[in-house]
This record gives structure tokens, sequence and C-alpha cells, in this order.
DNA sequence: CTACATGCAAATGCTTTGCAACCTA
DNA sequence: TAGGTTGCAAAGCATTTGCATGTAG
């Protein structure tokens, strides 16, 4: 394992800026569209490469959750998040972390426990409004 | 939205038979391997269409973690896991559900919530066994 | 200068789907 | 016998990768 010598190019620069600035929980796809607007020759295997380098860096997160779409969230401080299971939507959850919860299972399993994920599924302001009562039902059970 | 007439195929019957023996969280890749021994002309698009029918009827769960491969638990009751960052290897986690989070954040948010997951993530006994501690701390990075 | 990084396009890998034939209720 | 189900193959889609070229340090 050697070091890496890593670069600020303008490309890795510029996603970093656009994901502080606008504060959302972005797929690569989304960060493509909006970094493309200022460096339109971007492609969008560079913004894979850079999402992953920048989560390793510890400046951005990779969101570890379901739903077919990877995530990204600009801030890396540890917290728990809120994603519609309609649009794949998220959000912070409005909860701290439950900093003890590893230690309950240290020692009870095999596993050597490095983390945990926490989520709460749900449906967002906007598609609580379109789905019905028997809808929100019907997708309870695939939660 | 109609009532839907399923059938019990032999296909469908023998997944899940196989699921309930085996009880391990399989891919929907491992199940056709195992279901495969027993009726080696099923097909992989048959399976995937009986998991996902058959966690619909509640009778399997499809696990909604992170990771590239849907994974299936033959134990539709509610409970949290534990998940190998390695090799993907899922096993149950030795915690009860917290029955008591959503009603935490309900009212918070503006979302309308209708579950959570939860996992551990970590090494299994083998992988950790493969891992130096300086493998670990770099995996660390990327939970 | 020299590696790391990029753009492009092709490849990958998991999952889904269209369709004709098949079978369960 | 109706219509849900299957096998097969092709399509879909997010993500990764090979390679020649570009460029930050």
């Amino acid at each position: 394992m050697k070091e890496r010598a890593l670069r600020m190019t303008r490309q890795r620069k510029l996603i970093l800026e656009e994901m502080r600035r606008v504060k959302r929980h972005l797929s690569a796809d989304e960060v493509y569209a909006i970094v493309r607007k200022r460096l339109p020759r971007i492609s969008l295997g560079t913004v894979y490469r850079n999402l992953e380098i920048l989560s390793e860096l510890g400046e951005i997160r990779k969101l570890e959750y379901s739903g077919s779409v990877m995530r990204f969230d600009w801030n890396p401080e540890n917290h728990y998040h809120i994603r519609c299971m309609q649009c794949g939507r998220i959000d912070d959850a409005p909860i701290p972390p439950l900093v003890d919860i590893e230690r309950e299972v240290r020692g009870v399993t095999d596993y050597q426990i490095n983390g945990h994920h926490f989520e709460f599924v749900g449906l967002c302001p906007s598609c609580s409004e379109k789905s019905t009562d028997y809808m929100a039902d019907k997708l309870r059970k695939l939660i």
C-alpha cells in the first residue's frame, strides 16, 4: 500500500464546491447535471471517480442505504437520514446518532463491529399528497 | 387495482421451501444456484419474480440495505441485521428492534414515517481473520 | 517532467421485461 | 379454459474501467 499524491483538479474542486453549495443528498447523476453547467465537458465517469475519492478523504459521505441509486452527502458528520420510499429523496433525520448502540452487540456477536446505519423510511411531503392511504398500505409491505 | 389470483407453482413453492430450509440471507443468484439443484430448468428471471412476489406476500423479506446485491430473508419478522463490509454476508443482529424510535420523529419531520432500517456493519469472523488492522482502518472510512 | 486525472466509450453486473409456450386452479 | 407463470433472451440502468491524452505539482 503506497501513499497517493492526490491533486486538486478543476473537476474535483468544482464537485466539492457544488456539493457544499446545494447542501442536498445528491446522486452521481444529479452532481453531473449541476457541475456540467460550469464545466460542460466533464464526464460522468469523472464525477463517479471523484465522489468516491472525496468520500474516502472524508470530505463528503457516501450514503450506504438501500435504493437503486447511490447518494452522497455534502456533510460528512455522523448523522441519520430519512428517505422517501417513493421518489428516493433523502433528508437529515431529526434525531441524534445512537452513540452507545454498538457497545451492546460487541462480544455478543462474532463480528468485528465497525459502525452502523440507520434510516427512517416514509413519504416526503410532496409524495404523501399524491398517495392514497391504500397505496401507502401497499407500500408498507415493501419497507 | 384488482385482486390477483396467485398460483402456487412448483418453482414458487421450491424457492420458499429452500429459503426456509437454508435459513440464510440469500441473494437472488444464490437462491438460483440452490433451487437449480432440484429444478435445473428454472430461470434466474423466475427466481427474481418470485422473490419479489413472496416478499410482497410477506412470506419472506427483501432486505433494504446498501450493498450491490439485493438479499432476501427467509424470516419476515421485524429484526435487525449485521453485514460484513468485506464479503457482504448478512446475519441477524442480536438486539431487539427499537420499537419507539419512530414516534420520536413523527411531528418533528414533515415526512410521513412508515418504518426504519437499521444494520450494523463490520467484518464477519472469516473476513476479520484475513484483514490487518490497517485494512480495517481504511475500510472504516467507507462505512 | 511524471504520475495522477480526465474524457470517451465500451464493458460490467445485477435486475427487469417482452413474448410465446406452459400449467394451475 | 382463462390468465397467471415460466424459460429464454434481450433490454435496462447505474456504475466501473481501459486507454490515449491532458495537466497539476
